[in-house]
DNA sequence: GCTCTGACGAAGT
DNA sequence: AACTTCGCCAGAG
């Protein structure tokens, strides 16, 4: 049994699958991502998966955020939502408008 | 087994 | 709306 912050586990799995499928111009949480992955409160594990993403992976890591819309990561992802046409205000997205799924 | 830590979340003040 | 406190789950030491 891998471990659910395994790279190769079926949790770690599920949330490449999940976060990959997020369409441009959109969010999500770390929460709302795990539950979609089947795991609900590892919201903490899917920021582990992220963090530990090799750089220059294909997947769109930056369109999930925390909860409240704030971005963990800063400039860097506030840089690549605003080229989707992510509107960012004082350092928040709002989930209402670009919150995905629905 | 215990404490600390973390790209988190929710509730209370 | 900003800040604090507490709950959460695994990994590391």
């Amino acid at each position: 049994m891998t471990a659910v912050t395994d790279p190769e586990s079926g949790f770690a799995r599920a949330v490449y699958l999940i976060v990959a499928s997020i369409p441009a111009g959109r969010v999500c949480a770390y929460g709302r991502v795990a539950a979609l992955a089947g795991y609900p409160r590892h919201a903490r594990h899917v920021g582990k998966l992220m963090a530990r993403l090799p750089a220059g992976s294909s997947l769109p890591w930056y369109r999930v955020v925390r909860a409240d819309g704030r971005l963990p990561v800063g400039m860097r992802q506030q840089q690549l939502l605003v080229s989707e046409d992510v509107a960012i205000t004082g350092e928040r997205v709002s989930l209402r408008r670009y919150g995905w799924p629905d």
